[in-house]
DNA sequence: GGCGGTATTGAAACACGTTTCACTTCGCGG
DNA sequence: CCGCGAAGTGAAACGTGTTTCAATACCGCC
């Protein structure tokens, strides 16, 4: 990402982190990351899709987290379990901030429909390179079951970010799907 | 519901139905309800609390479409099939609506956690009834499975809602959820 | 019938996302 | 070095959610 935008996020994350999303003014923003507010509109189409693009730097940053420490587990489902959990966690540690980014990547606006796409497809690899292991086996697995347990999490997500459930709940919710869905026959 | 507040939430369902989420102008509701704005304010609190109430109303009215006409099915699993289909239909039919409310139930705002914790357990119940059948057997699928398929519903219908997938992969995503975790040996 | 308190009204004000616009700055090919 | 087009700037304006407030209407009770 080019300089400027990349400032412009990290600005708009840490005033996310501080006071979640309505503490991200875009006038704020712009000023603290100094530019003016017409360069912001020129990078990202709306507030939404400014904190989704925080979302991908979220994503990436656990990615690269997996990648230099894989998932361990002898089963399937002792990997994804141990990879929700992982990502809770991370997610949660900034509450506000993750609440925020929730928020823009579940508005519905079609301007950040191809954002929250990416960040889903990124999302689902995780699930199946943890469902999979390293080992080439169990390669039956995979993709249906990856889209059900996303939905399960993104699911809990958006509930925990409303203050329906703890973050103990989205985990185990993501626990108890994983144990169903790799219970029927092919883990 | 007070008359009032009835007429309130008629007005924005139908601005909704024909605009979604931005065309539910509370000016324009409140005028075209014939109340002030401060009237509005005192029933709701907020854009999204009158759309959540909204999608309360929605669930009422498929909760006594379900009294009159139960789903049937041999099997736990054909019957919850059925239920997500009439649901995920019913609620299809009008997609600006349904884009509207489901965003407003999505948003995070603990303003509104209340009305949004008191839908998702009435969602629950039904995927409970249609879970359970009219015989007095099966009892222990119940609790947990109905939550799991909620948060895939409810995951699923985001992504809708933001233009992610089609109605049909909705629907599609609770079918193959509810394959999976009915088939882990207790249906 | 008068009274007190509560709900309603109408209108204005405020905050913030978003747009617009005239002007300036920057980078680059000729 | 010039000039041009793209990008950036600063400031103002607009729309809409939300709040505020003084004035008024309503309603049960003495």
């Amino acid at each position: 990402m080019e300089e400027r935008a990349q400032r412009i996020v990290d600005t708009a994350v840490e005033l996310a982190e501080q006071g979640g999303f309505e503490a991200v003014r875009l006038r704020d923003v712009a000023a603290e990351a100094g530019v003016a507010l017409g360069t912001l509109y020129r990078r990202f189409r709306s507030k939404e899709d400014l904190l989704v693009a925080a979302l991908e730097i979220e994503m990436t940053a656990l990615e690269e987290r997996l990648v230099q420490t894989p998932i361990r587990g002898t089963s399937a489902f002792e990997r994804v379990v141990r990879f929700f959990d992982f990502a809770t966690r991370a997610l949660c540690r900034r509450p506000n901030l993750a609440r925020a980014c929730i928020r823009a990547s579940s508005c519905g606006d079609p301007e950040v429909a191809q954002r929250v796409a990416n960040f889903h497809k990124r999302g689902r690899r995780l699930i199946r390179t943890a469902l999979a292991g390293d080992d080439p086996k169990t390669p039956r697995i995979a993709a249906d079951c990856a889209t059900t347990l996303q939905l399960v999490w993104m699911g809990s997500l958006v509930g925990w970010s409303g203050n329906l459930h703890s973050q103990a709940d989205v985990i185990r919710h993501t626990r108890d799907a994983a144990a169903r869905v790799l219970a029927s026959g092919d883990a």
